[in-house]
DNA sequence: TCCTTTCACCACACCTATGTTGCAGTTACC
DNA sequence: GGTAACTGCAACATAGGTGTGGTGAAAGGA
């Protein structure tokens, strides 16, 4: 692929996710004017607007994927890989704000894969719950909402503040509450 | 009004919600059919599309209105209002599911209505903290912003929930957390 | 420099959602 | 039972999004 091409397919994509984010049925002419590209040519990349909505999911996932891998979720000490996993995964869900979860009910594949990643996560939590990092009178389920959403919380309600710093809040508040002692 | 265009229209706005919490783009012909009635019908009451997604907003906003009067964010004991407050918040957010923040970006009469119940909830949790039941050392739109998410969690992701146990769940968690003390 | 790739611009056809109107049949309410 | 309100159905117009093709210009790579 050519480099101009290259950079526009990124722009695109990103673009895509963002645009998408605030508003899942952004056209594909107004991700295309976002990215400063013509219409037609994300038409010519993408044969469809679901082709385009696929790879944007791809590109979250990959990024997902290289945060569980670099957070070593099944070998590091509990509070090292939770706080790690929360520096990580806190840039992908601001760089790829689009929701994975509507998007996937059309696409078992990437359904598929999400599905994978998302029991490495509940792993780890077990891990947590086992070694006594986490409480056991509550549904791992509830636990592993509730991560998601402080992440996405720190995330896109603080916009400016820095992922490890980031993370220092969402794991205090994930593990201590907000209560006073 | 006659009865009943008075059901057809309650049922036409809460099928609204729902479908559209499920996909923003959700076309006025597919609530008009989930809600069993034609879709002429529909517009005959509602002169646009806008108008209903207004009309759907408006709803919510009743609801949240009478869920924050009956809590005496104001008056009531810190602990009680805070239960009585997502005991009440939990089935209307599942009742209407719809998400608010999107909608209202064009109908400014519905964003300041939500801005003043914003801060009702704010004053009560800034009660909260002066009055040492929550920590002073995080930022309160961090503490909102938790609240706001673990309600959404425990409406939604455990829907089979009955508000009263949700409700414990919620402010156990929002006080507590879920690290092992 | 030269060749290939990629692009912007234009033009087209297609489809779906939106919004309106008229009419006939049905339903609530007095 | 009678009246007014309400609805379903059909038909129509409009607008906007989607997808495709062609052409000349421009940018990247050898």
């Amino acid at each position: 692929m050519r480099a101009d091409a290259a950079r526009n397919l990124s722009t695109v994509l990103r673009m895509g996710a963002r645009l998408l984010a605030e508003d899942p049925s952004t056209s594909v002419a107004a991700i295309a004017n976002a990215a400063g590209v013509d219409r037609t040519t994300v038409h010519r990349r993408f044969a469809s607007r679901e082709a385009l909505l696929t790879a944007v999911l791809q590109a979250k996932l990959d990024s997902t994927e290289q945060v569980l891998d670099e957070a070593r979720l099944a070998e590091a000490p509990v509070p090292v890989a939770l706080h790690r996993y929360a520096e990580g995964i806190i840039p992908v869900s601001r760089e790829w704000p689009v929701d994975t979860s509507r998007l996937m009910q059309q696409d078992p594949d990437a359904r598929q894969r999400r599905q994978g990643q998302s029991e490495r996560l509940n792993d780890f939590l077990q891990r947590a719950v086992d070694e006594g990092f986490l409480r056991s009178d509550v549904p791992l389920e509830w636990v592993r909402a509730v991560l998601d959403q402080l992440v996405a919380s720190a995330a896109h309600q603080f916009p400016d503040l820095a992922p490890p710093q980031a993370a220092d809040v969402v794991v205090d508040t994930f593990l201590s509450g907000l209560g006073r002692a």
